[in-house]
RNA sequence: GCGCCCUUCGUCUAGCGGUCUAGGACGUUGCCCUUUCACGGCAAAAACACGGGUUCGAGUCCCGUAGGGCGCGCCA
């Protein structure tokens, strides 16, 4: 495949959630593996909801996805590009003056919705004369712009969904231009695409129906047709479209929620489809699992539970390299083996910090058997301590109480760590020490 | 209301007319390991939405019904 070039058109007027994550991963990764071109395009033509704030928190969203843009371009600083392309139309005879209210508008659709129609424009416009339309804008009306579509089923293969058709003849001819000469949606994305000379368009199944009359406007400038991959969306677990609940389900939400990158977006890119989910540490790895026809055409549940999991697959599997600096963060000590000790029990990277305290202190034990946990106290062995330190001393301990399997392990856990689960003690032991065990068992806090 | 798309274990899916007594993964349950919990290993339970048709034969093709998603903006 020639170098293909993409982009993620997101519009900063809200933060992004897992579903848009997916979209920005599919173009990312398929234009990282292709050798490629990733475009962020932010799409803030409209000036009202569009916010410097929200594009800072996208970006940030993507860096932390570990998704670099190659380029990044705003919609608001091109609209001279959308002006000759609005012209290059009205050449062509395919944009045409309207002069509706938007009341008007809406009172038609109700009407013709009322009757059973489907609610289309009816292009009144079009039957205007030069007379009517100087009378019109004499009266200080100022025009809207519509573009004239083929009334023509437009027919394409979706590299996500095969043959595709969608029949234009049930399409409002859509606005372009509005009265103040700003742009709507539909113009300067064919705009952008066709000057940024992107080839493929992958977006969510949202997008069908733009997709036909958006292939129109392409002809109609004579430009390429590039292809389009339109992707199942994801649904909450409970089946709930995803913008809904998107507050929860924010990209920004799961990071401060302590949830790995990694584990995001190898759920967000594998979910829905044929293959396997499963943590995948790097982001080329994943790129290499993209494949479009493998893409489910029905929506995907996209589960919270899910993602728990795998993340804690994911932090089973690091290494204390990568997370040296994070422990430091988290004011967490302790070197690689105590990493290497509690990684299994953790969900998260930040649950670390609640395992610091039981190999540094301060921990108030809890001592449900004393006679056990004093014969153990007694039994305890000198330092240098290792891995062996605690069959030793547990076999020990065995030997003079008659203690064993759960009843001689559940006490000693609870008074060395405080509470009923953990890590391997053996491991543990040599982390809190002899001082520490000692007095713990004596039952002060250490 | 109209249009497009979809419907296989709880979840994500494999399956493109016989090889399906329907395969995998996650989850669940059980067992093993660890003389504890967890981690890990092994095993088991668990699905073709419903009704017609086509065919020697249908999870696979056709029609209908039900359910779901998306679209029908001077939002993107």
């Amino acid at each position: 495949m020639t170098r293909p070039i993409v982009r993620f058109a997101p519009s900063p007027t809200g933060l992004l959630h897992i579903g848009n994550a997916r979209t920005a991963l599919l173009n990312a990764l398929f234009a990282r593996r292709e050798g490629g071109t990733f475009i962020l395009r932010f799409d803030d033509t409209d000036t009202e909801r569009s916010k410097p704030e929200f594009a800072a928190a996208i970006a940030e969203d993507l860096a932390w996805l570990g998704i670099v843009p190659d380029v990044v371009v705003h919609q608001s600083a091109r609209v001279d590009l959308y002006a000759a392309v609005a012209e290059r139309l009205k050449a062509v005879g395919r944009l045409y003056a309207c002069y509706e209210t938007p009341d008007e508008l809406e009172r038609r659709r109700r009407l013709q919705l009322g009757r059973g129609l489907p609610p289309i424009y009816d292009r009144a416009a079009l039957a205007l004369t030069d007379e009517d339309r100087a009378r019109l804008e004499g009266e200080g009306r100022r025009p809207h712009w519509r573009f004239r579509l083929e009334h023509r089923v437009v027919a394409w293969t979706d590299l996500v969904r095969g043959d595709s058709h969608v029949d234009c003849t049930s399409l409002s001819d859509p606005v372009l231009v509005r009265e103040d000469g700003t742009y709507l949606y539909t113009l300067p994305s064919v705009a952008d695409d066709v000057d940024l000379t992107v080839t493929h368009v992958i977006r969510g199944e949202d997008h069908v129906t733009n997709t036909a009359v958006q292939m129109q406007i392409f002809e109609a400038l004579g430009a390429a047709v590039p292809a389009f991959a339109h992707h199942n969306l994801l649904t909450t677990a409970s089946g709930e479209s995803l913008s809904k609940r998107l507050r929860h389900l924010s990209l920004k939400s799961l990071r401060e929620a302590g949830l790995e990158p990694g584990a995001v977006a190898s759920l967000a890119v594998l979910v829905g489809t044929a293959e396997t989910v499963r943590p995948v540490a790097r982001l080329d790895e994943l790129a290499g699992l993209v494949d479009f026809a493998h893409i489910s055409r029905s929506p995907a549940k996209f589960d919270e539970g899910e993602l728990n999991h795998l993340n804690a697959k994911f932090v089973h599997a690091m290494s204390y390299d990568g997370v040296r600096e994070r422990l430091a963060a988290l004011g967490v000590g302790g070197g690689e083996a105590f990493w290497q000790a509690i990684r299994t029990n953790l969900t998260k990277v930040a649950d670390a910090a609640a395992w610091w305290p039981v190999v540094h202190g301060p921990l108030t034990p809890v001592i449900t058997d004393a006679a056990l946990v004093g014969a153990a106290a007694e039994a305890l062995p000198g330092e240098p301590w290792d891995g062996s330190t605690w069959k030793t001393w547990t076999d020990t301990v065995k030997g003079r109480t008659g203690a064993k399997g759960r009843a001689l392990f559940m006490p000693l856990r609870l008074a060395l760590t405080g509470v009923d689960h953990g890590p391997e003690l053996a491991a543990l032991m040599p982390l809190i020490g002899r001082d520490r065990t000692s007095r713990r068992l004596r039952g002060e806090t250490a």
